[in-house]
DNA sequence: CCACAGTATTAGCCAAGCCTAACTCTGAGT
DNA sequence: ACTCAGAGTTAGGCTTGGCTAATACTGTGG
């Protein structure tokens, strides 16, 4: 008996919440009951009721008041959901003509009713890609992550030359915008002013000077070129 | 008000239904509710449950004890569904390395998932094809379809050259079988000897001669070459 | 150290979809 | 015309996964 298999049978219900407590819980830290409701947008007693009955199927543990933490079965689940929706992702955007900004929506429904043959073909196809559309690490099919470390840009240093790594998905609109400058993954640019108290950053790339607001600048995460 | 619209959110359940019962009515004959539950595997109350529903979402008519006929605007989203079950079929078989065995399952599950904008993708990916892999015709977006006259390899006469066209796609065992003897659609083959009483047909096709059992020889559909 | 704001849980409800058991209808054969 | 097998439906129950309303806990400010 394997003491982490995920059973075999998760409904799209159960799968979304594994997969929104893994991304409210990076370092482990345990996630709460409201943020997870907010994030699939569902009341507070739903998602109870469901952590619940997760924590039954030993996929979380449950700190009643305190929040809830995946157990090793339930991060492997997340991840393997994380992996699909990413390579879903940079399948789509690669083969069927997608844009960075409307392929999530698809991957969001494809993740829970593809298998894991064709995951694996569209790996496949697209050379085992490490990164998703934007940015975002793809985890390995044995549930081993890399998260590069990056910064934001709003905290990038005047002067510094960077390389765009990775925009945050979950806004379209913002998604379009940034497209609309130019600013996607593998950009350099270099930050020529930042205001303080939550001004806005400029940025010069592929010879345009733009000026970014500091929320914006906040999601768009950057590394220096050379670091891997 | 269009009377043949379809409700935007239909369950997987409900699709399945429809896609059911267009297959039980193909002349728009009513389909009981017996067949429609062995089709399904589902018990005969559950459909008499579904089937209620559905008359009430406008998608069916029901004369009780009677059988069920698809409205206008069920048939839509009947074929809707057969749509985009051999779209992705041919897609995952033309570009994701399927064999005509396996894709069956893999399409049952992706088309309650795909977008329009998707299925049209990959339409257009193939060239806009007008069979799948086992030569059933792919409906059009706009609901059109056309199913060519075929007659089964088992009531060939003997002499006939004829154009394999289609082969029932529902036993992966036996479309592994027929492959392995190189009987696919469009493989053009010469009936040879056809025993009375359900007795084997023996054909030659491409150099080979294979000797089919009845059973078989009813569900490959055959026209002659050039019938169109 | 107590009150109260905010967070979390429990209680109780509902719809979708499935089931089995029990009842009802239909039509074929005598 | 009647019976009776088989098909169909109704009754009643279950699970999943939502909801609102009510209750309970936690921790911070006075």
């Amino acid at each position: 008996m394997n003491a982490t298999a995920v059973p075999d049978t998760l409904t799209r219900s159960v799968e979304d919440y594994l997969k929104a407590i893994y991304r409210l819980s990076p370092e482990g830290r345990p996630a709460a009951t409201s943020e997870i409701a907010r994030l699939l947008d569902l009341s507070a007693p739903s998602v109870s009721g469901m952590v619940k009955r997760l924590s039954e199927l030993g996929l979380l543990e449950h700190i009643p008041y305190k929040g809830v933490q995946l157990t090793e079965t339930g991060r492997r689940a997340a991840l393997r959901m994380v992996r699909r929706h990413r390579l879903i992702e940079a399948y789509l955007v690669q083969f069927l003509g997608y844009s960075w900004d409307t392929v999530h929506a698809e991957a969001e429904r494809l993740e829970h009713a593809v298998s894991d043959t064709l995951v694996e073909r569209m790996a496949a196809a697209l050379g085992h890609p490490v990164v998703d559309p934007h940015g975002d690490p793809i985890p390995g099919a044995d549930g081993s992550i890399h998260e590069a470390a990056c910064t934001p840009l709003a905290e990038a240093d005047i002067g510094q030359t960077v390389e765009i790594r990775r925009v945050d998905e979950s806004e379209p609109e913002r998604l379009r915008y940034l497209a609309l400058l130019g600013l996607v993954p593998g950009v350099v640019l270099t930050v020529l002013d930042r205001q303080p108290f939550g001004g806005p950053v400029t940025v010069e790339a592929a010879g345009e000077r733009h000026s970014i607001g500091a929320e914006l600048a906040q999601v768009v995460l950057v590394a220096a070129g050379d670091e891997r």
